[in-house]
Formats: structure tokens, C-alpha cells, sequence
DNA sequence: TTGTGTTTTATTGCCTCC
DNA sequence: GGAGGCAATAAAACACAA
């Protein structure tokens, strides 16, 4: 074993070059000015292979690659020093006690730092999911959007059409149908997810009248409005099939299919 | 070689706990 | 009040590009 080993004779360590602060109380501003290496005798200094011949006992030294491997095996059963521990822990060292447990503190320190970057990370990549989900759905409002418009000036050109000549009470316009259609109105959007999520249009054709719910299975996003819904859940006929419930001028109020669970979205865990 | 950024060792002051 | 922990910081040691 080299001379620098941290089983080396403790008795070295003890002899004469050692400014060991025992009491930090005791340096005032005046003294810390005066700073002195408390690790190393002279002994110590020239036995010490891992070191030049220019190193001083003036200057500080490191810990040698022996002495930290022993502390971080110590550090990883336990991050923290019990004084029996830290005695024997310098003992076997060579170092003061309280250089022991300088380094289990600036260990700490470090440890906390990394695992603060980590949680940083996690953090950041479920922010930048939630972003992208926002984003899809914030399409997915859009689209429904659009959607509803045209419903309504295919509603109203066809009232027109129909209507009769004479004694006829005045349509409201389409902003007014629009307005209406948002108070509660909205039927089921009778829109498949294929068809949807396909690149064509959104405009229907005539045959496909809106429908009524019947499944969540079958259409997504299906439009429900509040009360519908809940309807349909108390009758407990829904049995585990998620809904998208979209107040389509406001708020998402529950996920979508295949967007939640996968990307974590509604919560992390 | 030197300037610069990073890591490690150590100190200080404040806080909490017993 | 003393011991020990932590955050902030200083300063030496080290790494590395120019």
C-alpha cells in the first residue's frame, strides 16, 4: 500500500503543521484572512505520491483519490455523519474530524444540486408535453369552431329554402343561430375521428344529420352538451368509455382519447 | 503559457433542535 | 447554549482551449 493510503499512521497527521479550527466560533474575520490548510504534516506532504514536490504546506490540498472513494462509499449507506461514524471515519482517513464532515456536507451539497438538475429535467419535459397537448387541443377547439359555423349557415340556408312566402316570422341571422347553438345546444358532432383527423373538410353533407349520442367509441370528439352527458352517465350506460366533453367556446373538461394517459397530461405522477 | 471556467475544500453566519 | 445542518461564498486546485 502507498504511503498517501487513508489507513496511514494517524499519529502523522497529529504532529505539528495542523491549523484545525476546532471551534469555528473561535476565527474571527481578522484570523480567516490568515487561512492555513488544516490536511497535511510535512510527513504527510512528501510521502503523499500523488502530489508535486512544489506543493507547500501552505496551500490546499485535495483529498487523494483513496480517501474520497472510502467517503463516498460512506456517503452512500448513510448521507449523513453520526459523531461515532465521523471519528472513525477520519481515523481511518488521516483527516480531522471536521474535515470529514466538511466533505459529507459539501457531498450533501452536490447531491442536492444534481438531483435538483434532475427534477429540473423531469419537470421541463412534462411541461413541454402538456405545451404540445395544449397545442393539439387548442387545434382541436379551433376546428370544432369552424365546424359549428358551418353548421349553422347550412341550417340557415336551408330554413331559407324551405320557408313560405308570405306571414313568415323573420330568421335571425346567422351569428344569432351561431349564439344559440352555443347556449346548449350542440348536438353530437357526427364527424368520425377518421374523418376528422383526415385533411378533407369538415363541412357535411346533407345525409349526415346530426346525431344523437349513442357511443364515445365511435366519435371523436363527440360535442356533448353538460346535461346530456350527465344523462347518459347517470344512466350508467357510459361503462368506462371516456368522453370528450367540449365546451366548445371555452374549456376542455375532460381528456381525450389516447392524449391523456399516454402523455400525461392531466396530472403527473 | 496563459486566461478562463469548473470543481473541490473550507469558512462564515444563520437557523433549528435538544 | 452548544452541536450540527444548510446556504452562500472564498479561494485553491484543476482542466482545457487558444
Amino acid at each position: 500500500m502507498e504511503s498517501n493510503s487513508f489507513f496511514f499512521d494517524p499519529s502523522a497527521a497529529h504532529g505539528n503543521m495542523f491549523f484545525f479550527q476546532g471551534a469555528r466560533s473561535m476565527m474571527n474575520m481578522e484570523e480567516s484572512s490568515k487561512r492555513r490548510p488544516f490536511f497535511c504534516s510535512h510527513e504527510d506532504l512528501y510521502d503523499d505520491d500523488d502530489y508535486n514536490d512544489d506543493h507547500t504546506p501552505d496551500k490546499k490540498r485535495r483529498l487523494t483519490t483513496q480517501q474520497v472513494h472510502l467517503l463516498e462509499k460512506s456517503f452512500e449507506t448513510e448521507n449523513k455523519l453520526e459523531p461515532d461514524r465521523k471519528t472513525e471515519l477520519a481515523k481511518k482517513l488521516g483527516l480531522q474530524p471536521r474535515q470529514v464532515a466538511v466533505w459529507f456536507q459539501n457531498r450533501r451539497a452536490r447531491s442536492k444540486t444534481k438531483q435538483l438538475e434532475r427534477d429540473f429535467s423531469l419537470l421541463k419535459s412534462s411541461y413541454d408535453q402538456l405545451l404540445s397537448n395544449y397545442d393539439s387541443i387548442l387545434n382541436d377547439n379551433h376546428l370544432l369552431r369552424s365546424q359549428v359555423t358551418s353548421l349553422a349557415e347550412k341550417l340557415q340556408a336551408k330554413e331559407e329554402a324551405t320557408k313560405e312566402p308570405s306571414g313568415q316570422v323573420p330568421e335571425a341571422n346567422p351569428q344569432q343561430q351561431l349564439d344559440s347553438v352555443n347556449m346548449n345546444h350542440i348536438e353530437p358532432s357526427p364527424i368520425k375521428t377518421e374523418d376528422r383527423l383526415s385533411s378533407g373538410s369538415t363541412v357535411l353533407d346533407e345525409e349526415d344529420a346530426p346525431q344523437l349520442l349513442d357511443s364515445c367509441d365511435s366519435y371523436f370528439p363527440s360535442i356533448v352538451p353538460i346535461h346530456q352527458l350527465e344523462e347518459h352517465n347517470n344512466n350508467g350506460s357510459d361503462n368506462d368509455r371516456s368522453c370528450f366533453v367540449v365546451d366548445v367556446f371555452g374549456a376542455t373538461t375532460s381528456p381525450p382519447h389516447g392524449h391523456g394517459e399516454s402523455l400525461g397530461f392531466w396530472g403527473w405522477t
